[in-house]
DNA sequence: CGTATTTGACCGGCGC
DNA sequence: GCGCCGGTCAAATACG
């Protein structure tokens, strides 16, 4: 399979954004064999095409041979990823253009099957999405060029026969087909599942986008009212198109398990002895948003759960995730995660739509400005907790950074916030709970999760809390959203007002977290879509280039469905998968010290990860 | 008078 | 062990 990974390795400059996000849906995953269990190296080697079955609705027909529809994007840029994670079969011995075009034409087996249906998988983003549900044409015209079944299949449609066979190989390899078939199956319908989530894990982004400039821009509106009129009182509360997302997802109420993010702890023995609340595991009841509540057992959340098996955690996540070691991991370090919203603001403090009392002040070291503490009131024992401090560089600038999860119902103003910062923090955690893959995940994240804004955010894993910043100081005209070649960024108009997007919210953190978790997984990948344009004008990435309903979800999900990088990415995934764990360790050690920015600079990963400061007093949960 | 804020003290973690 | 630092507490104070 050297060739294949090598072939399938995947840069994050190459894979769209979209694409890194099927890829790394744990379902999906674990729809696919474990590599380990296939002895047959054919089948490992089909195992890495799988994807193409995920895209393919049914593998009612097993495809002898399976193509992928997708080209594989490529930059320069892309191919130091590659070398990291594909020391073993890059040909570094190759010119860069060289190195580069062997991989595309390695890939040509993922390409898209212009001689097969001659379906220009540009243009069809849309049928694409109508198609997901019918696999028909992707299925029948599955041709890896690899061969990949080659041998042992009687199928017609088998590529290679090498006339040498067995019928025991031959029964062999149908029966191991008729596995891998099943796995594809399943595999199609969370492809599907998994686009619906995409459609609405990007609105729900785009809407937060939204969100946060105009809470700024009505803040400094407010305030100027204020100074004018003190009736304007509610203006702070602007974020209404907002709010009512949030009450949509709120009534939807749906994925709350999700969305609980075991929480943070917040602190030291003595606060959490003192916070009844703390305690309190899912005290909602109205099936509102929710978040996990229990600082005590999250203080001590790895232990007790791997000592507390029973209580479902552990064998939910494992049935999810694949490996509750690795949840464990992100469980704790996901108590120490901050998200941190940086705004311009005259005012002491930005409305979130959360009531919160402070409760002291502090003057932090290297910022002549006060920080000043406030906790959540909203709730009794409620654990979230907020800093809010002006920017020492720029006294216009706010920074608000939130810790914790609330442990009940939020209002609907509040409700974008919590769960932005939630799910920002997951993916965060996700992503660098394996320290050894906490470069790529950060790099995915800043690509992934803020796609629309790569010089807004600021994932820093090295600060004593891993941190996800999103700047709204820099660009806050989200008109300039559309014109961000990122196919993550989809104009959203209608998405607050979109039952679609009822539980868009809440899928957020599952989305982000998940495949950030698993992404950690991959860590011979780096998946990601470069955000420069004139990078993606380099390589093949017909859907986000010559999508022309880029403007409207449907239009987006379809290009996300129909695009190629996704495909790429789910068999570079796979590959990824099959190849080889060692492959992170081939990661983990570059990522251990790499520090890697966009091109816009604006995005520094640090994934140092000393956290030598584990201060458990002060583990936390995003939530607000 | 009840509630919210202020502010110095305290605590625990960390580095030296 | 000591000091620094971030974070929190809680008495004092301010406010409506």
């Amino acid at each position: 399979m050297a060739k294949g990974r090598g072939v399938l390795s995947i840069d994050s400059d190459l894979i769209s954004t979209t694409s890194a996000f099927f890829l790394h849906k744990p379902t999906v995953l674990n729809s696919f064999p474990d590599p380990e269990n296939i002895v047959n190296p054919k089948w490992k080697q089909l195992a890495t095409t799988g994807r193409q079955t995920m895209d393919a609705t049914s593998a009612r027909s097993p495809p002898t041979t399976i193509q992928f529809p997708v080209k594989l994007i490529n930059t320069n840029d892309a191919r130091d990823d590659d070398d990291d994670e594909d020391d073993d079969e890059d040909d570094s011995s190759l010119p860069s253009d060289n190195r580069r075009r062997t991989v595309i034409d390695e890939m040509d087996f993922f390409a898209r099957k212009k001689h097969d249906d001659g379906y220009p998988i540009t243009n069809n983003s849309t049928d694409d999405l109508k198609d997901s549900g019918s696999p028909t044409r992707l299925e029948l015209n599955v041709n890896t060029g690899l061969n990949l079944l080659t041998t042992n299949t009687s199928s017609d449609q088998s590529m290679v026969d090498d006339g040498i066979s067995s019928n025991m190989e031959d029964k062999r390899a149908k029966s191991e087909l008729a596995v891998f078939q099943a796995e594809v199956e399943r595999m199609k319908v969370e492809n599907l599942r998994l686009k619906d989530m995409l459609n609405q894990v990007t609105s729900n982004y785009n809407a937060l986008q939204m969100h946060l400039v105009t809470l700024t821009q009505d803040q400094k509106s407010h305030h100027k009212n204020e100074k004018h009129d003190g009736k304007n009182k509610n203006n702070a509360m602007v974020p209404r198109q907002f709010m009512d997302l949030g009450l949509v997802a709120a009534a939807g109420g749906g994925d709350t398990d999700d969305l609980s993010l075991s929480t943070s702890e917040g602190g030291r023995s003595r606060d959490r002895s003192r916070s009844p609340g703390n305690n309190v595991e899912n005290n909602n009841e109205d099936g509102a948003l929710v978040f996990d509540q229990d600082k005590k057992g999250f203080a001590r959340g790895a232990d007790h759960r791997e000592d507390s098996p029973g209580q479902g955690w552990a064998s939910n996540k494992v049935a999810r995730l694949n490996s509750a070691k690795t949840i464990d991991q992100t469980e704790a370090t996901i108590r120490k995660a901050r998200v941190s919203v940086r705004a311009r603001s005259e005012d002491a403090m930005i409305s979130d739509g959360c009531q919160w009392r402070k409760y002291g002040q502090k003057l932090a070291k290297g910022n002549p400005c006060p920080r000043a503490y406030y906790r959540c009131t909203m709730a009794a024992g409620c654990p979230v907790r907020k800093q809010v401090q002006r920017c020492a560089e720029d006294r216009t600038i706010l920074i608000t950074t939130y810790e914790g999860n609330h442990n009940h119902p939020l209002p609907p103003a509040a409700m974008a916030m919590a769960s932005t910062t939630s799910s920002a923090a997951r993916m965060l955690l996700s992503g660098s709970m394996s320290s050894a893959d906490g470069l790529l995940n950060s790099n995915f994240l800043t690509r992934t999760l803020l796609p629309c804004s790569s010089n807004l955010a600021t994932i820093s894993a090295s600060a004593p809390f891993p941190t996800v910043t999103l700047d709204l100081t820099q660009n806050p005209n989200p008109l300039q959203l559309p014109k961000q070649p990122t196919q993550f960024q989809f104009p959203f108009p209608n998405a607050p007002q979109d039952p679609a997007n009822a539980s868009a919210t809440a899928l957020l953190p599952q989305i982000f977290g998940q495949a950030l978790y698993n992404q950690s997984k991959f860590s011979g990948l780096q998946m990601s879509q470069d955000m420069e344009p004139n990078r993606l004008g380099q390589q093949s990435q017909p859907a986000s280039q010559q999508n022309p309903l880029a403007d409207s979800l449907a239009a987006a999900t379809a290009a996300i469905a129909a695009d190629p990088n996704f495909t790429a990415a789910l068999a570079a995934a796979i590959t990824s998968i099959i190849g080889g764990a060692h492959q992170n360790n081939i990661n983990s050690t570059h990522n251990a010290q790499t520090t890697t920015s966009n091109s816009n600079g604006n995005i520094t990963i640090s994934n140092s990860n000393s956290n030598g400061h584990n201060k458990t007093s002060n583990s936390s949960f995003p939530g607000n």
